[in-house]
DNA sequence: AAAACGGGGAA
DNA sequence: TTCCCAGTTTT
């Protein structure tokens, strides 16, 4: 069923491509204007930086390709070891979507080239699948992410809060993107965003659509998009636990889905989002206090303290791992936990 | 439709 | 501190 359509307007897209040419951003990720890229880099680039900053993305961009320059070489990689590779970089069930997808795409001998088929793989939604087929196949597609929903609330001056004007704001980037240079439109819209018409800022003494911005005419762009008020975060208590002999340490790998999903973790009490950890210790005798880490996650801050076990010496304990001490770094295990050890070792 | 799901950079 | 980021999946 058709939406209320808005009549194509082609004004925006000729200024913009023409600002792009002289001021994308240079990101590890892109090619020279006019050459196509990879699209086994699009696609990795595109799932890491889903609700991840650039500078967040980089340094793993750099590291995984790497370690794993095609697809067929991710396909063929162990899961742990791309789950440890992703460590700190936060989402992780996109790390197990990323291995899913690369055996898919590496049985099928190639990605696929339209966004509906692309949209079909693990990991790759609205967003992602419209990005890909634009940027690395050259498909007309309409790619909404952030940086785009401000843009156009902005230039036109929708009201609407958010989310209830996703389908107002897609409906008005549709009418504005081009039939061809999707892709670099796409991106000329991202770095807009990202460099001109920011979250915080709206440097319009610079912007190549300012004079196209019902927003700016408002004499306040920066209200814009209006966004539904946020629901406090909740606080939680829970515990780890520090067990250490021979110069190892006692590793557990966590269930596959929930929080920090197949990620290596020191054991802890079964803390969650919901509720507070049990503060029981794995294992009987003595343990001592090593302090505590403060964690933020999207939905829930936590206070984690540390116990350190400081009884007998460890006969028989199950389901987890001895793990060298000084090759923690290679374990892969998420920030938190990062923080409790580093907060045991500098003790 | 709403909640779950990380972490770091910027102001 | 608070806000936000090249969103997707599950409930």
């Amino acid at each position: 069923m058709d939406n209320k359509a808005i009549s194509p307007d082609p004004a925006p897209a000729a200024l913009l491509l023409e600002w792009y040419d002289g001021h994308a951003r240079d990101l590890p990720w892109r090619v020279k204007p006019g050459a196509r890229p990879d699209p086994y880099r699009v696609w990795l680039s595109e799932v890491m930086l889903q609700q991840t900053t650039t500078a967040a993305v980089t340094p793993y961009f750099a590291k995984f390709v790497a370690r794993w320059p095609t697809v067929e070489a991710l396909a063929a990689a162990p899961e742990a070891e791309v789950m440890a590779a992703w460590a700190g970089l936060g989402y992780y069930s996109r790390a197990r979507n990323l291995v899913a997808c690369a055996r898919e795409v590496a049985a099928r001998g190639g990605f696929p080239d339209s966004e509906g088929e692309l949209r079909k793989l693990p990991g790759l939604g609205p967003y992602t699948a419209a990005a890909i087929a634009a940027i690395a196949f050259g498909r007309r597609a309409v790619v909404v992410d952030a940086n785009v929903e401000r843009v156009v609330a902005r230039l036109r001056a929708i009201e609407e809060p958010l989310p209830g004007a996703r389908k107002a704001i897609r409906a008005a980037t549709d009418a504005i993107t081009p039939e061809s240079r999707a892709g670099d439109f796409a991106q000329a819209m991202m770095d807009l965003g990202a460099t001109i018409c920011t979250a915080r800022d709206a440097k319009c003494l610079l912007c190549p659509l300012a004079s196209l911005c019902r927003g700016r005419a408002t004499g306040d762009p920066l209200r814009l998009p209006v966004k539904a008020a946020k629901k406090a975060r909740p606080r939680r208590t829970g515990t780890a636990f520090w067990i250490e002999q021979d110069g190892a340490v006692w590793l557990v790998t966590r269930a596959g889905r929930g929080m920090l999903g197949g990620m290596r973790a020191l054991p802890d009490d079964g803390w969650s989002a919901r509720a507070d950890g049990h503060g029981d210790p794995p294992l009987g005798g003595r343990w001592q206090a090593g302090g505590v880490v403060r964690h933020t996650f999207s939905h829930f801050d936590l206070e984690l303290g540390v116990a350190i076990y400081a009884g007998d010496a460890v006969a028989d304990i199950s389901g987890g791992e001895w793990w060298p001490v000084e090759r923690l770094e290679a374990a892969g295990l998420p920030t938190l936990f990062a923080k409790a050890a580093q907060l045991v070792l500098a003790r």
